[in-house]
RNA sequence: GGCGCCUUCGUCAAGUGGUUAAGACACCGCCCUCUCACGGCGGGUUCAAGGGUUCGAAUCCCUUAGGCGUCACCA
């Protein structure tokens, strides 16, 4: 058996869409899973289309996902050059030896001369497909497909013929959107007498619009691009790990959570799905979490670097323990530490907590004395205003909600916070606490 | 419109003639708890519809419907 090579071959747009992810993703884990190679060629024959800096976009992009090629334009390779803008050469000698076994024609047009490949008009084109089988076409669906263009590029339909051949692909993995075009590259097989690849065509990735609505997953709903997901601060193993389960699923096991190695491992055609799937956000802040979760704090501070500048390094590593377990994105924290920075305006309505049985009332009369006993406190720890506090509730012989409920408010004038009272109270510093806690009582009075 | 592909819980999905139709996310409830979260326990909802074939169908066949794709000198 010929050893397995895949290939992706996106066009130079400088924006790596999740469904074009997860194609080389696929292409990349079936070929590593088969110890094969994975190769990325750039496929920029429409001169119109080309984006500056887009080919260092998409290198940058899958190095990212840790999706590795073992040749590409940056790294070269046996069969390069990998951009077909500088293979022109090849392409037009391949289009004229068509011309010349009379399987291709010249066309004069205003724009200048093509070559159009000549299609049969009778009979059908069928060709196998790993996940649907057989395909079958009429062959007078088909219509003669321009080869090579008045401006000397050849077009995809010619040159990913050409160079998978050339290339020695084994596996050609792509979208379903190139299951009526393969008749063409069929036949161009046929004409020159090629052996044929293998033909692997995977649905489309969906997404859902605010009105429910379900269509081909596109900027309008919302950030649908690795690198939108990566500055909504999405981890990149954790983006790679849940668009490979969209569209693939391990056989006989229902692990979900997978490292790359861990995908390359389990990974199979017969695992891949047929039918379009909907990429779900909700899932994915799941599956984020899970990888937040599972870092130490000090990795988790690191990720989160810019977002928590503000704080010195024990307390920086602190918040990060608080943090890991409660976000979902980077870009969840600034709202969830914004109080901590500015207190929001006071509120007395948040003074009142039925299920702790607290009221504007009550909080003064908690808040004035655990003021006093806070301000005699020299040693700001967790372990020591955790005992502070533990001795103040039994003392008054309330329910330990009860007290904390008017101190959390005091200080963070929110119902809901990132950990305890104890650990807000050591975040804010004594000083600031303090003030907190004095401004609150002061203004329930 | 022609042609092609697709159709199992709201979402991702397992399943390949005999299952109480897995599991996960989401949702709901309960427990834990100084809030939220985490964690634990439990719950509801699914084979697009209609015909066949068969002792027996989510699994095989046909029809219908819906969705998607494609009919470019774009990929």
């Amino acid at each position: 058996m010929n050893r397995i090579r895949t290939r992706f071959a996106p066009s130079p747009t400088g924006y790596m869409h999740i469904g074009n992810l997860r194609t080389a993703l696929y292409a990349y884990l079936f070929a590593k899973s088969q110890g094969g190679d994975f190769i990325l060629r750039i496929e920029d024959t429409d001169r119109a289309r080309y984006v500056s800096d887009a080919v260092e976009f998409i290198e940058r992009t899958l190095a990212a996902a840790k999706i590795i090629p073992d040749e590409s334009p940056a790294i070269g390779g046996k069969f390069a050059p990998y951009i077909q803008s500088e293979r022109m050469e090849i392409y037009k000698h391949y289009a004229e030896e068509l011309v010349a076994n009379g399987y291709a024609y010249y066309e004069e047009t205003e724009q200048g001369r093509a070559i159009r490949q000549k299609m049969p008009r009778v009979g059908e084109t069928t060709f196998f497909d790993v996940l649907h089988g057989n395909i079958t076409i009429a062959n007078s669906e088909l219509e003669d497909q321009v080869l090579l263009k008045s401006d000397g590029m050849p077009t995809y339909n010619f040159a990913n013929v050409i160079d998978d051949h050339l290339m020695e692909v084994s596996h050609i993995i792509r979208g379903t959107e190139f299951i009526t075009s393969t008749p063409k590259h069929v036949l161009l097989y046929e004409y020159f007498g090629w052996e044929l690849p293998t033909f692997i065509h995977l649905a489309p990735v969906m997404g859902k619009a605010e009105d429910g609505t379900i269509s081909k997953l596109s900027k309008r709903h919302g950030a649908t691009s690795f690198d939108d997901l990566i500055q909504a601060g999405y981890l990149p193993e954790a983006i790679t790990n849940y668009v490979a389960l969209l569209g693939w699923s391990p056989k006989n096991s229902c692990q979900e959570i997978f490292s790359m190695d861990e995908l390359i491992a389990a990974f199979t055609l017969d695992g891949l799905s047929k039918s379009p799937a909907v990429f779900d956000y909700a899932k994915l802040d799941w599956m984020s979490g899970e990888y937040f979760k599972a870092m130490s704090d000090e990795n988790f501070a690191d990720a989160a670097q810019k977002y928590l500048a503000d704080f010195d390094a024990d307390r920086k590593i602190f918040l990060a323990s608080l943090l890991k377990t409660r976000v979902a994105k980077l870009s969840d924290i600034p709202p969830m530490t914004a109080f901590l920075k500015n207190l929001p305006p006071f509120d007395a309505e948040l003074f009142t907590n039925k299920r702790n049985k607290v009221t504007p009332q009550k909080s003064v009369e908690i808040l004035a004395p655990a003021i006093k006993i806070l301000e005699t406190v020299d040693d700001w720890t967790l372990d020591t205003l955790n005992k502070k506090i533990a001795a103040f509730v039994e003392e008054t012989g309330l329910k330990i909600g009860t007290v904390m409920w008017p101190l959390r408010i005091a200080l963070s004038m929110q119902k809901v916070t990132p950990g305890g009272v104890t650990e807000i109270l050591y975040l804010l510093g004594k000083n600031e606490s303090l003030i907190r806690l004095n401004d609150a009582l002061s203004k329930l009075n």
